[in-house]
DNA sequence: CTAAATTAAGCAAACGTTTGCGTTGGAAAG
DNA sequence: CTTTCCAACGCAAACGTTTGCTTAATTTAG
């Protein structure tokens, strides 16, 4: 009753042979002879054995997985990312150990250190935006463990990482409004704390200035990007003498946030233009949402970090005496105008 | 430079003891005095170590991994469900070994697979839709495997599973729009070999049986759930003598592109009225959709799969010669209308 | 003051697999 | 008939950790 795993020793000893017969029996090592391999393949197969992947990782000393680390999956972006990462992974023959750190900074921690402990051979990180305190992940230097971080990466020296181009992207973004005849445009940024939100009202500077136009500080407003948050950035961008035409917005659901509060309020009006960030799928059939998002790839940044990722494991394991460059990459966002 | 991990063999020769001192102090084993579990501690912590799962799994014959094999991460049921299961998972002190299957027979097998040789203690899976031979199923039965099915489910006895219950979810849908006064409702179903189907199917027919309302077959069609297959579902439907009043469609996402496309086409009429599934939280925020979905909660469907996949993974580990009992969880849905 | 009990530690086996090296037996070469 | 060679296989160590059993030293009891 009490099941237990066969054995490349059991099938050994069905067979009168040695376990490092039968080990290279099924391997196909050449001194092994057709006969006896034969029969070791059928008694395997025969009695059910199942090779025993923590046997041989503890043995070889290496595991085949890479850790992944992200937010929260129930974010569609992540949830896209997380896709990727397991294709390319599966691809390549490693297997994905993961995480959510919940956008805490605990959480974080000790997900990285579980990670540590099971050996993983690479990380893939998007750190919490709560993530303050980089101690966790100097260990990770320490023990020179390849690390890929995408979308929400460190303030750090000297790592691998792939984001989007946000700042080029709102660039676009400004462009686009621009080019349609706007000439006060409202942001409603993230957390100012956020490297996705500097970087959004960077690009929204120098599209500005690159066309030489005026800035006006207060057009940037700040949401915790929930519903009521967001009412609250609308509401005080409206309020102004001069209100904004067109607005900027951190995420498509903060754009749907805001039209659905002024239509309820009766404060909606068809001329004031939207741009947001995403492009979620639905957005294509929604009567009322923004008139173009910016299309930030999610499996393209999943598959690229991955890449390069395993790229990183597999040099690690050639000797090298050169120093460590580091990838930095770039994706292009892609400005999708609704129809 | 060639950094090796510090083992507790490194610890034990730096103090001069025994590596089953070292082992025993940084366990608290009572017959380990307080100085040197102290003096171990500490050189543990300066040697910067990090304890071996893959040894310890080895060694205990246990891996503290469960395995998760869904279809497509990219569809939010799945995301939320795998967030859901990794939560309550850590909870637990498990980790997440995952895998999509993409819904191809192959790749679902070749993961199982893999799981088995990882020696996961558990198994969540989701079935592939094309999945048609269970023989890699019966696999994980003769290693006495606990596997806990959810949402897709194999046509199987005796196996645990959880899933929403859609048969009820569809005759509260029906209810619903018999309320309304509808009388000729049609039903967009999925691929007739799903499951999840039939469950429809098999609900709509009780719902009109229920109220002795006849039954006409014609008012169901089926769609492969892509775009075009569902324009041409609605298209079949609108095209009878006499039109369905109501439809309800297999998702969420059918019910957008039919109404995408009647829009385009000006065939739409307000009066035309529309139920899904799933219940996406951007529904309420669109103008033209279905005017009710039934939420078939995730959420909950992942942690009540992973709670009883590890109290069998617990179970297991206390002799019993009880005759496993298989449980059939159902997660009641709910139809969500529309304010 | 000896015997028993207690405390603190060490020894060694075990987990499943891989792999360098050693050992056979027989065939080919001399 | 020796010597050499090769094919085919076995031996044993190693990977890092845990744990049952043993041992040594010290304390307590009688």
């Amino acid at each position: 009753m009490e099941e237990k795993f066969v054995t490349i020793k059991d099938i050994a000893q069905k067979l009168g042979i040695s376990v490092s017969s039968v080990s290279r029996a099924l391997h196909n090592h050449p001194s092994i002879s057709l006969k006896t391999r034969n029969k070791v393949r059928s008694m395997a197969k025969q009695l059910g054995y199942i090779p025993s992947s923590p046997a041989i990782s503890f043995q070889r000393g290496k595991t085949g997985t890479i850790g992944v680390i992200v937010p929260k999956l129930s974010e569609p972006f992540f949830a896209t990312a997380l896709s990727a990462i397991e294709n390319i992974a599966t691809q390549r023959n490693y297997k994905i150990l993961f995480g959510q750190s919940l956008d805490t900074e605990e959480k974080e921690k000790e997900l990285v250190e579980s990670m540590l402990h099971h050996r993983v051979e690479g990380l893939l990180i998007s750190i919490s935006k709560k993530t303050m305190n980089y101690s966790h992940l100097d260990a990770l230097k320490r023990n020179h463990l390849p690390v890929v971080y995408f979308d929400c990466i460190p303030h750090q020296k000297n790592i691998h990482y792939v984001v989007c181009d946000l700042r080029n992207g709102t660039i676009e973004a400004m462009n686009y409004l621009l080019r349609k005849g706007h000439r006060t445009i409202g942001l409603i940024n993230g957390p100012p704390s956020l490297f996705a939100s500097m970087e959004r009202e960077d690009g929204y500077f120098r599209a500005l200035t690159m066309k030489r136009l005026k800035i006006d500080r207060s057009l940037i407003v700040s949401s915790d990007l929930s519903e009521a948050g967001t009412i609250n950035a609308i509401e005080t961008l409206l309020a102004k003498k001069k209100p904004p035409t067109a607005i900027i917005t951190f995420n498509d659901f903060t754009a749907i946030y805001v039209i659905n509060h002024l239509r309820k309020t009766n404060k909606y009006k068809k001329d004031l233009e939207f741009v947001s960030y995403a492009n979620m799928p639905i957005l294509k059939f929604m009567e009322y949402g923004p008139s173009a998002s910016v299309e930030q790839f999610p499996y393209r940044q999943g598959e690229k970090s991955t890449e390069i990722l395993l790229d990183l494991i597999q040099q690690k394991n050639v000797i090298t005496s050169e120093p460590s460059a580091f990838f930095k990459v770039y994706v292009e966002t892609q400005l999708i105008e609704k129809e």
